[in-house]
DNA sequence: AAGCTGATTGCACGTATGTGCATGATGTGT
DNA sequence: ACACATCATGCACATACGTGCAATCAGCTT
């Protein structure tokens, strides 16, 4: 027996006792003959490993109001995270990630691909996503995350990483850059088999999961303050009415995107393959995220939408 | 807003808090501005009430081998309750129970029939059932319990209460004696519309959980000790070769049941009855019940069996 | 309005639990 | 075979947690 399989076995048992006989772990440890520190242990590593499953049930009648007003308003399932009156904005985002992650975890099941975005919102839910056994999992990386400071790649392999470890999953990195200086080039390089090969990939996804960009707010969204966008970039984003962003594809209030320049030459999936994906998870947390949520929820590129409890009421309460 | 429905709320909230953010009760309490011990009490609610599920999932690799033996040499899937070397009768029923009514709420789904039996084992079901959300769930009970001391209403009442209690299930009471004295009452009691009524829901089940009772064993099985059968009786299911009964019907070690005068008289389910019933959840511990639930595995009334280490050794080991 | 009853709350206490650290076991590469 | 690195274990401590008890509150009866 490998140490791993003997290691499961062990907190399959502690788990079993633990959470469906309710034993104390000191018992379990005199049970086991192991120190009640290793049962605890063992438990931490059977919550970790999907071996113990804890679901909260969210009653349809339990549905806060925000939830069902969001519900009537856009169509789409919200998930309103209560966070603390004097919460900062990195509570906030922790928060709604880790409410997030479990959301991904329960859209995920056999053979699915999962679509990835990238961003602040986006490495805060891999660090937080609980393993699910599944099978045949694969997750694709939806926008390139290279730019003039850095390839990306390191950054975009831990973000697929905590992803593709909670599933077992395959991982399909995109290395291109997230915004080309030439469309040409990034029209050359689409027809590249390597490359379209992920395409492929990518618009046969079943699930994308995304955070959004906002050209306002403090900190910035990491798209407006890496080293992706130059000086003049910002100056055409401002001239077009842009507020936001998904997968690096920017959109106005209204959700439109026509005559974006920039869109050309960005590496994220154009808005109307966003919407082909049958399961589009958007999570997003923060007063700055006002408007750029507003013009995703008119874009229609979201169809399951976490956010946190002031985001929600700044979006339905204003009228939209 | 009612008083239930805000207790609900308070506990779906303090549970997405503390499970989904792992927060301590602490801050909580901060948060919602309660204490901390009334956030402790909230979730023993939540989790109580069926607001949050745990689950604790068996890969099939991590089967035990006494599950894959039983699996293997009865077609039936086994739950192998572990136990600790020293433990009491009372301990191992516990235990065995536990696990059992966790099998249960898994079996139970929306427009479920459940049967119930009655004894020491399903009593302690009943009382380890956690809640579960489903809609119009039936139980049954499946054999009577009246004998000459006791009209058997309140304890039946209590044993289906747990039940009907954990599924929001309507409950049908079965009030007619354990055994009958004279076989050509139950015929005719059968005819009665209200009772037949009650026969027809019990041959529809979808699921029928049931102990077994052993001739042997100490402390005895219920009904050889409760007042059910008197000095006669038991003297005829000696001659008869009886070893067990399931449902207050009789079976010899072979499985067989022609021949046994006393079940013309018993109000439980024939076995033919029972093995038309999909899903059969025998639960049963300790080693005294070791003929019997060789006899109930050769009558091939179990498809699933909840059943402690001790006795799944004994029935696996020495042959079958 | 007063009185009763049952449910809800916070406090305080003892127990149960998570975790940094030192130690020993296991395995790996040279 | 040896040294090194990695991992598992138990100890001890600080913290988190469950629960009996008394006070308080809400609802109902007289």
């Amino acid at each position: 027996m490998t140490a791993h399989s003997s290691r499961s076995r062990d907190a399959l048992r502690a788990a079993q006792l633990y959470y469906l006989q309710h034993l104390t772990m000191e018992a379990i440890a005199r049970e086991m003959r192991v120190s009640r520190s290793s049962v605890s242990r063992l438990l931490t590593y059977a919550r970790d490993s999907g071996l113990v499953e804890i679901q909260v049930h969210s009653p349809q009648e339990a549905r806060s109001q925000l939830e069902l007003r969001i519900a009537e308003r856009y169509g789409i399932t919200a998930h309103v995270v209560p966070s603390a009156v004097r919460a900062s904005e990195a509570d906030r985002l922790e928060r709604t990630a880790r409410t997030a992650a479990h959301r991904v975890a329960a859209a995920v099941g056999d053979r699915a691909t999962v679509g990835v975005a990238w961003g602040a919102t986006m490495s805060a839910i891999a660090r937080h996503l609980p393993s699910k056994t599944a099978h045949e999992v694969r997750v694709v990386q939806m926008n390139g995350a290279a730019n003039v400071r850095t390839t990306g790649v390191s950054y975009s392999a831990e973000l697929l990483g905590g992803f593709g470890n909670a599933f077992a999953a395959s991982v399909y990195q995109f290395s291109v850059p997230a915004i080309f200086d030439d469309p040409n080039t990034r029209r050359a390089l689409w027809r590249e088999r390597s490359v379209s090969r992920v395409l492929e990939l990518q618009a046969s996804s079943d699930v994308y999961v995304f955070g959004l960009g906002s050209r306002i707010g403090d900190p910035r969204s990491r798209i407006y303050s890496g080293g992706y966008l130059d000086r003049d970039d910002l100056q055409e984003l401002v001239r077009a009415g842009v507020v936001g962003d998904c997968g690096t594809v920017f959109y106005r209030s209204d959700g439109s995107t026509d005559g974006v320049a920039m869109n050309e030459r960005s590496s994220g999936p154009s808005l109307d393959t966003v919407r082909r994906i049958p399961h589009r998870l958007c999570v997003v947390s923060g007063a700055a995220k006002r408007d750029s949520l507003r013009g995703a929820l008119a874009a229609r590129i979201i169809t399951e939408l976490v956010v946190d409890e002031e985001l929600a009421r700044l979006v339905v309460e204003a009228g939209g």
